[in-house]
DNA sequence: CGGGATCCGTAAAGATACTG
DNA sequence: CAGTATCTTTACGGATCCCG
């Protein structure tokens, strides 16, 4: 099962063949993202077919990087990651921080789409920061093609939020216009908020308590600090 | 030329996306070891194929970890790291820490050679612990196939050591008899000099002060301090 | 001899369909 | 929901050849 060995001394290269093999890395992101199940797994990660990612998950067990556990009353799956994936960490946080500094802007936001940003922001509302009731939120974007530029964002306090594709019906508290790029790059620390609304590039519109916190209820990546761009 | 990229929006995958092409990792720890000429680098990393190498040099290139100088007299080509790809230095360092942590010895240690080791143990004499002239100190490993099981390697103050696989014809000023697998041991901390003499795994014969200094003149792997097992 | 390019067989990854 | 099965495409490995 495991590709051909480097064959050097240098246990980085025994680390390379652990993870090296496509997707592995991004699995153990989605699982650190808090993901349990092989389809929710399929969801943060879009991209991996399922027949690789079955591929990888049985490899990954076989290296200690994963357990996966069956519920013997539901039969239900969960995978989780082991100790020995969990120490990577810090490893994996640095080389985040690496490419945020070295790997330019327009190359890092090419290829994004609308769904994998919606995606990624659903982990990252902070309900906290939002009225204690149901907000429903509707992205549009302008960059995007129609019939995937607009998504409804629904929290409820103590709930993840939900990602809907069409209108769910419900009254919308805050609408948001804006392009995938500026929004991902907001996201990013590449842009900043405040300046994007300045400059136009983002709407805000509807209840005006939930548009002036949007610095505080929406999460930015933790690798937007490190952002080499002038912030002023 | 590059992959298909992952279209996530974690930076670390714009990471893997540079850094998980097969050999790319191991042709910038030879460059960080000092080899910059496209022969050297073969030698330091064996089981490329030219053709591969010629290749991951030029996306390397392209994607600014690799610098290629060609001097003008010369027509002679020499490759370096450039900075983004030295600031990957201390990532690298902590993967290795992680892989001596957490992958097996006995895995770590399979599938390499006696010529191999000599390759990398040839970087790691510190002449000046050897006495001030030209030393021939003659590897025997009992566990190689006999044409590759000999090896002479020479030191000369201030110049870096050879390694010859044919007997130069010099007087031996010491030799050691012993097995790949103890060698690489110690040379990754898994094993400690002192006991492998002591229990009769390895053996020195010829100059009594070159043999008693081992321990100075061999520097082990930045690796093998790390290493969990019992060292007592 | 150093620094490659070319060709071909095999192994890994991607796309899609289907199943218990 | 949690995968298999199958087919196509791309990447890698190994050998040979080339050129200044």
């Amino acid at each position: 099962m495991p590709r051909k060995p480097y064959g050097l001394f240098c246990p980085v290269s025994k680390a390379c063949e652990e993870l090296e093999p496509r997707w592995t890395i991004q699995i153990l992101g989605e699982l650190w993202d808090g993901s349990t199940r092989f389809n929710e797994i399929r969801r943060g990660v879009p991209g991996i077919s399922t027949g690789l990612l079955s591929k990888r998950l049985k490899e990954m067990q076989a290296k200690g990087l994963v357990e996966r556990v069956e519920d013997p009353a539901t039969g239900a799956i969960d995978y989780f990651r082991t100790k020995k994936a969990e120490e990577l960490d810090d490893i994996l946080v640095a080389l985040g921080h690496w490419a945020q500094k070295n790997i330019k802007a327009e190359i890092a936001l090419e290829d994004r789409d609308a769904s994998t940003l919606m995606w990624t922001l659903r982990k990252k509302i902070l309900d906290e920061e939002l009225p204690k009731k149901r907000n429903v939120l509707r992205f549009n974007f302008g960059d995007a093609l129609p019939p995937c530029s607009t998504y409804w964002l629904i929290t409820k306090p103590g709930e993840p939020a939900e990602i809907c594709v069409s209108d769910p019906g419900f009254d919308i508290d805050l609408f948001i216009e804006t392009d995938v790029t500026v929004m991902s790059g907001i996201y990013l620390g590449r842009r900043r908020l405040a300046r994007e609304i300045e400059d136009g590039r983002l709407f805000l519109s509807g209840d005006a308590r939930i548009a002036k916190t949007m610095d505080r209820w929406l999460k930015l990546s933790v690798y937007a600090e490190t952002d080499g761009i002038a912030l002023a």
